[in-house]
DNA sequence: TTTGCGAAATGAACAATGTTCATTTTATTT
DNA sequence: AAATAAAATGAACATTGTTCATTTCGCAAA
């Protein structure tokens, strides 16, 4: 059974290859401007080969997706060692825009994928489950921040979704004005400075 | 000369023909799904006739994107009659949601437009030059709140980006959820829910 | 009315892309 | 060594954006 398990092993590696190759591409030339046959050629196989471990195209976008997802959870898990919530949130704020700063291409394609369809229908769930499981870290750490005695007066459920697009906008607006190359005053510093005002606005007890 | 001045009119009545068609194709079946074929067929002229007319796909995308910030801008008009900053202010996070919400495909097309690269060159400053003077409207507002005696301690500049990236944030994820269909546990108030959220932070005196 | 000319419209043709599948190659077992 | 299963292949197809030589049209002049 060992060369059967090997098998196994190594059909997970190349797909492993076709996404590594993929997200480079990706990163490099946009979602649009890589074709099956950049993948196939990148890795030095077919462009058959790429459809046997993908359905399509889409499925390998899914998959990156997913991906993604997971590693900005992974990037949470610092979080975990800080005790009080309100420095907690905080640092949930700065890790989240420091992964968009950091991966604008990977952050595009976690919020801003057209995605054609019928992949709604199909396995919908599992990639935006990270999504959800992101939300309820923060979720619980807004709960534990008005336990503490901050966000008085506020509601939990619609005061996380707030805080979530507070971040979520201000990387997606910096994200898009860099690639477009306009508008902005002090394009260096905006998006740490509009985060400073975050800050003003929740620190209040 | 009338005649001249009927052809460079019906010429504009074709272009804005194509528009007006493939705006309603974009909303109905997404971008990637229209094609020039399905435009030139909406509007009974053959494929060449919409080349005449718009340099390639990317020049309608660009028409349309200019057209949607300038309807948005014209929405924001009725605002110019509220005197008191502050309710300005809340008007005007409101008549942007508002616009988001009346119209997930225009906003996408507005912001999570992937544009293929040449055209940063090209005309580039036109199209944000709409959402730049969307963007002085609110940071004079916020000026005027600050002169009103809000936002003690803030920064002009930074407060009006992270403002305008909490409505952006909100209308951006809440129309990824809903044509994804998941997360969110009251789909239908979040969006007003979190409004109201964010009221109480910039009400504060 | 007829003719001629410039502008407008056309659609066949091309290159590039996602995708399929019958065939070939490779690996494994008997 | 042969047989069988698995994996890889790339030619072929449909669809797309785009181009351009050709045709059609509108209208002023003869």
């Amino acid at each position: 059974m060992s060369s059967a398990e090997r098998k196994a092993r190594e059909k997970e590696e190349l797909k492993a290859l076709i996404l590594k190759a993929s997200m480079k591409l990706f990163v490099e030339k946009g979602i649009e401007q890589t074709t099956i046959r950049n993948i196939a050629d990148a890795i030095d196989y077919s462009i058959g080969t790429v459809y046997v471990y993908f359905k399509d195209k889409n499925a390998i976008l899914h998959a990156l997706h997913t991906q993604c997802f997971t590693e900005l959870a992974g990037q949470f898990r610092v979080l975990y060692t800080v005790k009080d919530p309100m420095e907690r949130l905080k640092a949930m704020g700065k890790v989240y825009i420091q992964y968009a700063m950091d991966n604008p291409d990977k952050y595009d394609l976690m919020f801003n994928l057209k995605e054609p369809m019928e992949f709604l229908n199909d396995i919908q769930a599992k990639e935006w489950d990270e999504g959800a499981a992101t939300f309820d870290v923060l979720r619980t750490t807004v709960q534990e921040c008005i336990g503490a005695g901050y966000f008085k007066g506020h509601n939990l459920e619609p005061l996380s979704f707030l805080i979530w697009s507070c971040m979520h906008g201000i990387c997606s607006l910096e994200i898009r004005a860099r690639t477009k190359g306009v508008l902005l005053k002090n394009p260096d510093t905006i998006v740490s400075d509009a985060y400073n005002e975050f800050l003003k606005f929740i620190e209040k007890k």
